[in-house]
DNA sequence: ACCCAGGCATTGG
DNA sequence: CCAATGCATGGG
């Protein structure tokens, strides 16, 4: 970004503090999957940056998070931007990013965990730090859910960008335009044969219509599933016609960031996961990789995250 | 041409 | 309860 931009206009208003992660606590290795595809215009991340255009209430405020401190000592300083209101909306700010960037989750009971867990164990050291990104919301992660579903995530994601830039607010400061994910009421609007322009089926394109309007109406409330136990979140989603087992679980698991939030079905986990690192020579099956998970729980969509860390570690050197 | 890609709903044994 | 099938598109 420029700093030879002219000064933001007086509509604008500026907020800064700090907020200290339970250490450890890596930004670079947690935010990093929001960077796993190219193009990525809602989540960016750079080198010790996160940035998002948050929306707050009927407003959007822009949150630029950098790492100032270590590992150990992790400190993350905070800037906000966004039109001039009171400051109220800013604990409202700090609450999203605690949660999307997993400030406050303890790593340490894990961390016990997978010292004796074989396959765990390895994957720690390099890792250290790394907690479990999400969503700012369930609608945002059950969409991408959908899209993701049975194409491969390069496609979901270019489809993603399509999304965002047809329906998500834009807010343009210091010359740079930022997008937001696009509100449920906008989906809920849409009529499903005309989403399909999105290169998408009918299928999904009705889905991304129906989750729109479930949150809209207040079928599904992002508070309430907030309350909810796993297993109970898991049956309310999959109510909603185009979500299975797997989007619901990938929704506890993104969306909510649940540390045991388990996919067992993932193509991820009964075929990279169980041949990368457990060592299976055939594609398991969902049973397999559920009774397998047993041992990590309560951490057992934690240690998935660390799975992938390995796996991308490995594939991108 | 064919198969696979971080599924889902539907149908038929 | 399990197996087979169509769906949309893009890359190998």
């Amino acid at each position: 970004m420029s700093n030879l931009s002219p000064p933001a206009p007086n509509t604008m208003s500026n907020y800064q503090f700090t907020l200290v992660p339970t250490p450890p606590y890596s930004l670079d290795l947690t935010a990093i999957r929001f960077a796993r595809f190219k193009d990525e215009i809602v989540d960016r991340v750079q080198p010790k940056q996160y940035q998002r255009l948050l929306s707050v209430g009927e407003r959007f405020v822009l949150a630029t998070v950098t790492d100032g401190g270590s590992i150990t000592k992790p400190q993350l300083h905070v800037e906000l931007q966004g039109s001039r209101k009171s400051n109220l909306e800013h604990p409202e700010c700090a609450a999203q990013l605690r949660h999307i960037l997993c400030t406050d989750l303890d790593l340490k009971p894990f961390y016990r965990l997978a010292r004796t867990d074989e396959v765990l164990a390895p994957l720690i050291a390099p890792a250290r730090g790394l907690k479990l990104p999400a969503s700012p919301t369930v609608f945002e992660s059950l969409v991408m859910a959908v899209l993701s579903q049975q194409v491969n995530l390069n496609f979901a994601y270019s489809i993603k960008r399509e999304l965002v830039e047809t329906f998500g607010e834009r807010q343009t400061i210091a010359g740079e335009t930022y997008y937001a994910f696009p509100r449920p009421e906008r989906f809920a609007e849409e009529n499903a044969e005309d989403m399909r322009r999105f290169r998408l089926s009918g299928a999904k394109a009705a889905t991304l219509v129906r989750l729109g309007q479930a949150f809209a109406a207040g079928t599904l409330h992002e508070e309430e599933l907030r309350r909810l136990p796993d297993e109970e979140v898991v049956e309310r989603l999959i109510q909603i016609k185009g979500i299975g087992r797997w989007s619901a679980e990938i929704a506890l698991l993104r969306g909510l960031a649940r540390v045991d939030a388990f996919p067992g079905g993932d193509l991820g986990v009964v075929k990279y996961v169980a041949q990368g690192l457990l060592g299976k020579e055939e594609k398991a099956t969902e049973a397999d990789m559920r009774a397998f998970a047993e041992r990590w729980r309560p951490y057992r969509g934690l240690a998935l995250v660390y799975c992938y860390a390995e796996l991308l570690r490995r594939s991108s050197g």
